[in-house]
DNA sequence: TTTAACGTGATAATTATTTGACAATCCTAC
DNA sequence: GTAGGATTGTCAAATAATTATCACGTTAAA
């Protein structure tokens, strides 16, 4: 079987998206041409995504809305259920915790970790913060599959060792830095400051006109 | 002139960020051999990027370290300040006023806003929400580089417009939506839920092992 | 029914990106 | 100074991603 390219699986969240905003709008199916117009890209690149996982479509009709939303929740995992749990406490750590949407996806937060005196004990949508000291026994009595973190990178380095120590397989890691850690442990970085360099870099040439 | 590829630029912030680090560290040069081993890139590949700016390396010799970091800070413009307001101080407008070190980087946030009674007037980080209804007023009178959109998706697309009827053209959207502006206005998009969902996608496979 | 319009999936062509190779140049130690 | 080693910038090759094309199955209207 050959493997689907890292772009291809990037672009399906954002397909994802608009087929549930189809789904909302009531419209049943829709035709690679017109999914094109609505999400500007090329129709031939929306075929050529989809069928890395199946003939999903049908000729002279497109693709049914409905079905090819589930096909790609399913392909996303989004049919299981994730049991999550943030390290790191702070306003960004709590801004997730309070991203309700998440939930209807299946992420479900189960606990928040710090080592701040201050936040332990606060809860934070019906989720408690817990001290991180007790992570460990935490992880043992807890199946936990995805730990977002959102720490200082000083302190994400060690934590996110612990995790792995733990047999932490997904982290969602939004410290300034680039975990290094087994090849077996997946990482998705958000690197908030990096997407801002971005828009800097972009608008840049705009400003100096 | 040839344009710079979209690739390239978004390697830059991370080739900016190791930098920093070897400076931090003290080591005032490295090749790009050795700075291929720290990032697991190729070495080509960063002689490669590097040169679509400018020779900034020197034959027998490498790069620079503190030259290089101030010559990529000045191509992502972070030479420069920056004026940056927050719309929507909920919990993730409220973290990213909260988060210092994108002052470091010349990024300022000056105002945050929101239509919520309950937060108009509160203070976060020395700096004031304000209210939604001030927007326009407060566009006119204040010179903004940088808006950072963190409102729900269903408002969003309205106060993005009204944002580029005042003039703005720098969109940092965190809304989970695809703003539809015209071309001259840049947005940088961080849709945390199809980051999350890309992780779900690829630890999926190891969860059903 | 029949048939024209539609629209997929597959393949081919094109374009973009990454990697490899090496001559030219600079550094450093002697 | 000079020789030898290091390392760049560039060009070419290889790989990857995107886009265009079209044969053929499906729909829907007459």
């Amino acid at each position: 079987m050959k493997s689907i390219s890292k772009a291809v699986i990037s672009r399906l969240p954002r397909y994802y998206r608009y087929l549930g905003e189809l789904k909302e709008e009531g419209i049943e199916r829709i035709s690679s041409g017109d999914l094109s117009e609505r999400m500007h890209v090329t129709a031939s690149q929306i075929r050529q995504d989809l069928n890395n996982f199946g003939g999903f479509g049908q000729q002279g009709y497109g693709y049914n809305v409905s079905y090819l939303y589930d096909e790609i929740g399913k392909i996303l995992n989004l049919d299981k259920e994730h049991n999550m749990i943030i390290v790191g406490a702070g306003h960004l750590g709590q801004a997730i915790a309070n991203y309700a949407n998440f939930e209807k996806r299946g992420f479900k937060v189960l606990a928040l970790f710090d080592k701040n005196p201050d936040v332990i004990g606060k809860v934070v949508r019906n989720v408690e913060v817990l001290n991180i000291d007790n992570l460990e026994d935490y992880l043992q009595e807890n199946k936990i599959d995805i730990v977002a973190l959102t720490l200082p990178k000083e302190q994400a380095t060690k934590v996110a060792d612990r995790l792995v120590a733990c047999g932490i397989k997904a982290i969602w890691n939004f410290a300034h830095t680039d975990l290094e850690l087994p090849e077996d442990v997946i990482v998705e970085n958000v690197h908030l400051s990096e997407s801002l360099m971005k828009l800097a870099y972009n608008y840049g040439d705009i400003e100096n006109r």
